[in-house]
RNA sequence: GGAGAGAUGGCUGAGCGGUCAAAAGCACCUGACUGUAAAUCAGGCGCCUUCGGGCUACGUAGGUUCAAAUCCUGCUCUCUCCA
């Protein structure tokens, strides 16, 4: 971590060792704040999708360390927010959600995504979920734009790096994009006022916004703030992490299996494997320190430990077991495993044969069949652990293994099984 | 309200009457090499196909032409400058 200001207080001793330290508002007061009693923080989270994400897995692990070290965390669903849609560093505007979408998607984030993490309640420390759309929904135009529009330049707002982007690029930004830094500002505040909160945590990309909050504490009551952002995730060779073939890595086992999660995990690159453990598991640091050591090949199983520690935070630890072994049988022993994804036809198809082709689209291997006959053409594709050249190829009933099923790969990675 | 510029595949961005399913780069997929890694190299990257070809695409609607992403007109949207 190199040398830093010593902090006396867990949770920012925890943020510091542990790599969730990127930017800090004032981190003398802060300390001093978390050292003097119980505190909340809170980190606000869109309410565009049905779940959260790997992208939001690092604000979710600061808030499990808030709580763990004996603070309050704040889940704020962006309900009100999400009718704007941040604008930060997008090159264009999203879809406008409706109301019935949003209020659908909080559930389903709720149920799937924090519980694992937090612990919800009505204790001191018990974590609380809230909507900003309960005070932004309500506010009054005028009212608004006079008590609190005037503590909000312009010039200061058009300074932040995260609409920058729009305006180089010379792309549209509506009026209301540009009031998402305002609104967030304002759930600052609101929280502070209903909670006495002192901390919002984000990705550093979140600083600018934070940063209003902050500042509109202090102007409209007189108080101090606190903003602390965490670096955001990159892998070591410089992409941004969070996608898979599949598109976002999704926290929600409805959208992404655990199997899938955990496969996440395992293929990370090498260089990424101590921060990602010391990020986004709970091991001790000197456990984490001896695997990040390990060299070469061993290093893979680092890489193990990562994905069923990852996956036992998120899925539960059978579902992480389970995806471990079906792993081991599939790469490590030529095999099949029961996560395996699988589809199933009818016998009747399968008697009078149904070409490869169809079946690659049918597994979701690919999502024409110009692009499934490529697949086979460029050698990508298996069927029973045998390279299948012949786009013609029509899988039968004898193409059944004695266990009843055929195992289709597409490259090294995926596969799945077909069943009658 | 006035004057210019522009809208091309997931993105950036060439093309400016046929040789354009559209250069190049990025992203993505597959193969080789490996360690289910990275880097590198090779191939692929609209849909369908009996592999001959067919179909739909260059903001949108029309038009001119044997032929249009390319020319003309209306519309929509964006940007810049002026009021």
């Amino acid at each position: 971590m190199g040398i830093m200001t010593a902090v006396k207080s867990d949770f920012l001793h925890v943020m510091q060792e542990r790599g969730f330290f990127h930017q800090c508002s004032d981190l003398a007061a802060l300390d001093q704040k978390l050292c003097s009693g119980v505190q909340s923080a809170y980190i606000g989270f869109d309410a565009t999708a049905q779940s959260l994400h790997i992208g939001n897995l690092t604000g979710i692990m600061m808030l499990y360390w808030f709580q763990q070290t004996g603070h309050k965390p704040i889940t704020l669903m962006g309900g009100g927010t999400s009718k704007i849609g941040d604008p930060s560093f997008k090159d264009e505007s999203r879809k406008l959600m409706d109301d019935d979408t949003i209020a659908a998607n909080i559930e389903q984030i709720k149920a799937t995504c924090f519980r694992q993490f937090l612990r919800y309640g009505d204790g001191p420390t018990d974590a609380l979920m809230v909507n900003n759309d309960d005070w932004l929904s309500g506010l009054h135009y005028l009212s608004f734009l006079r008590d609190y529009g005037r503590h909000f330049t312009v010039n200061r707002m058009l300074s932040f790096d995260s609409v920058k982007l729009r305006l180089e690029r010379e792309s549209p930004l509506t009026l209301l994009e540009f009031n998402y830094m305002v609104m967030q500002g304002y759930d600052f505040l609101e929280l502070h006022r209903r909670y006495g909160t002192l901390l919002q945590m984000g990705g550093s990309d979140q600083w600018g916004n934070i940063i209003n909050g902050v500042d509109l504490g202090h102007k409209a009551d007189q108080v101090q703030l606190f903003a602390l952002t965490a670096p955001l995730l990159t892998t070591a060779s410089g992409q941004k992490m969070g996608k898979t073939e599949k598109g976002a890595v999704w926290l929600n086992a409805a959208m992404l299996t655990p199997y899938d999660y955990w496969q996440y995990w395992r293929n990370v690159e090498d260089a990424d494997v101590g921060k990602l453990l010391r990020r986004f598991t709970i091991l001790p640091l000197d456990e984490i320190a001896k695997l990040e050591s390990l060299g070469g090949s061993d290093i893979n199983e680092a890489k193990k430990i990562l994905a069923f520690e990852a996956t036992k935070i998120c899925h539960g630890e059978a579902a992480a077991q389970e995806a471990a072994a079906t792993a081991q049988k599939v790469f490590e022993q030529g095999g099949v495993g029961d996560d395996l994804p699988s589809i199933t036809v009818e016998r009747a198809r399968l008697s009078t044969g149904i070409a490869l082709l169809d079946l690659l689209v049918e597994a979701g291997f690919a999502a024409s069949k110009g692009e499934a006959r490529r697949l086979v053409q460029g050698g990508g594709i298996r069927c029973n652990d045998n390279i299948v050249n012949d786009d013609k190829f029509v899988a039968k009933e004898s193409d059944l293994t004695s266990e009843g099923y055929i195992k289709l790969s597409a490259g090294k990675k995926r596969h799945a099984l077909v069943r009658i």
